[in-house]
DNA sequence: AATGAATGAGCCTTCATTCAT
DNA sequence: CATGAATGAAGGCTCATTCAT
């Protein structure tokens, strides 16, 4: 994909509370137009309209939609790599069990606004993002193979990867399709991610045989 | 999302060779464009250029937009949904054989275009398709879930929905970020794959005790 | 209205029992399309839709759209200069007898076909049509002028006019929004009509002094 | 006529000078059109430029087409409206007295402007107008319905509608046609609407007994 | 003659963006 | 700072018409 890169950092940052509203607001009526219409119905004049703001205003806040786009994805992700760095630097989890509180986590705010975290997915993706939006993936990714190589997993970077992918391939279903059952969910992740990692020395508590089921 | 539902079907059956090429055409160039600019530039008029045919013309056979796209995703889909038909029909394989071969068949297809097969995913999810194209998502489901019911797998419906989602969310980023290495991506989903299945009575080579839960 | 001048009148005349078969269907598709979609409907490719008949065949009898509009008036225009004429011509009868019969005929079209005849009355006069439709008009006017002069009438030619436009008038808006009761209708164009021409000699029922002037 | 409803009030009221003067040029402009042009040549593009104003301009304050002629029509009326509401409430008027003047300022806003009238007439005939527009019609026929029965004329409401049709088919033509007399137009239409209305007590110059009815 | 595939000008409309107030 | 009027490129789609088969 060749779109012209566009610039996707806030044009400048609120220093009154009013402003801080106003930005508030405008990023809220973009969500709100995301999970309603969808990245096709994703206009600007839509937006500012949801948002009780003057288009002018909105212009003054993001340079373009792809920055209020760009700006969304970048809370999500931040909101993400917060609680994913706080489970990973926690000594105290061994493997499953740290990777029990990631999964639940991601769960949560899949299952949360299941429209919309497609959306934002799918734009991440095909999007041409700046570097900035970019690091934060790179940071999310890190994160978890941080905690994977600590407990020995080979290939750490392209394990986290593919978890965090098969994770949300899953999640990105079970919220448009599924009956949006949380711990069923879960045990089905957590199933398919433990399959992956292989049997290993990691687990602290070795499950007896017998299988689930 | 609330896009209110688009006619999805071609508009008339080509009864001439040349209108049969130039059906062919269109779609071709539909998605190269949808290869070359994602969702954002498949646009009727890129498409009807591309393929070297009048606008009017894309209008002959296709109502829209939306009905090109649908008319790829079932292609697509049906592809997919004779491959796995034939493998699933093969009594001679055992579960982990016949899921070996499912694997391959969904890599092959997803690395070989993955910035294609990722906006038809998107598409295939976000978009209202008509009841004749979920009816293929639906059949793709069922026959990968009468494959794991007939190997006396719980929950057969759920769990082939879940893995057919997991291939797919690893073999989309694969494909866009990754080295495209397709014997490895296989082995790293059948992996999780097997891991989700659980120990069972279904593989021909058991898996040693000590499974995760 | 500076319209460029089109060609109006049929390409060919049918010399086959089919081909005139043909033109027929086309030209009722015309007057049902005309009649359900108004003017802004009237497209060649839906009449010959309608008529089953190609897009091809329907340019083999007529060089464009609007010479089907123009053949669509000349029959209306000829049917009742047909009728008008035989009134017209009957000596036998005194005018208020043959006013009744030609108010009477006019009504009858009129009411048969209420939006039709609309459609076809402001096409007729809005658009730029041949010489040879122009003339039927003329030749209408011209049969009801020659009555009226027989009779006695002042400026017979601009009365016919007028006559012709009032009764026109009173029956489009009677067929779209009234009862469309035709006898009452009619009685009150001949009211109208009446006391148009005034009191005169020409009543073999002759009116008393006191005109309305 | 089926055609699908279209909106037809404007957009947005204009907030500030600039814009109402805007929507004035707009209208202006699509009276131009619709008189050098027809129905055939009213087009958005074509008014947006002969108003000198951008076509997203024009759609800021029309949803489409359809709006725009609403509106001439409503003003059309609303002005005829105003003019036959003060004569009708002129108790000094005797019902000839009133009529002379209804008919003659009909006969002057036809006359001055005949094509686009004519339009106008056969727009407001044959398009689907909202309640709002429909009901400037009911209350011009209102007005004048009100003033025949203050009179004692029988059937005020059918006679309103009558004598209006009557008219204006007489003007439309004369118009189109004619020579554009307005006295002598005007004079001919009286004739025909005391004609219909019949000798009453309604004249301060009675008609004798016997008339036609 | 008949067919219907193909064309492309042009219509309607939206939307990102700018700028005067 | 905020507003909202204005812009015009561009997209979706139709329709009159031609022409090869």
């Amino acid at each position: 994909m060749t779109e012209p890169q566009a610039a996707t950092i806030p044009r400048k940052l609120p220093r009154q509370a009013r402003a801080a509203a106003t930005m508030e607001a405008i990023l809220e009526g973009a969500a709100h137009i995301l999970r309603r219409d969808g990245l096709g119905g994703f206009t600007t004049n839509h937006i500012a309209e949801r948002a009780g703001v003057s288009i002018g205003s909105l212009y003054q806040y993001f340079p373009g939609k792809e920055a209020i786009l760009a700006e969304l994805i970048r809370r999500k992700r931040a909101a993400l790599l917060g609680a994913f760095q706080t489970i990973a630097a926690d000594e105290a989890l061994d493997l499953p069990q740290a990777i029990d509180r990631l999964v639940a986590v991601g769960i949560d705010r899949q299952l949360a606004d299941p429209v919309l975290s497609l959306a934002l997915d799918y734009a991440e993706a095909a999007l041409p993002l700046q570097a900035e939006t970019r690091s934060l993936k790179v940071a999310l990714i890190g994160t978890v193979a941080g905690l994977l190589a600590r407990h020995g997993i080979a290939d750490p970077a392209v394990a986290a990867r593919d978890l965090i992918a098969l994770a949300r391939g899953m999640a990105d279903l079970e919220g448009l399709y599924g009956e949006a059952d949380g711990p069923s969910l879960g045990r089905r992740i957590r199933r398919a991610v433990f399959g992956y990692l292989g049997p290993g020395p990691f687990s602290s508590t070795p499950l007896p045989s017998g299988s689930l089921k």
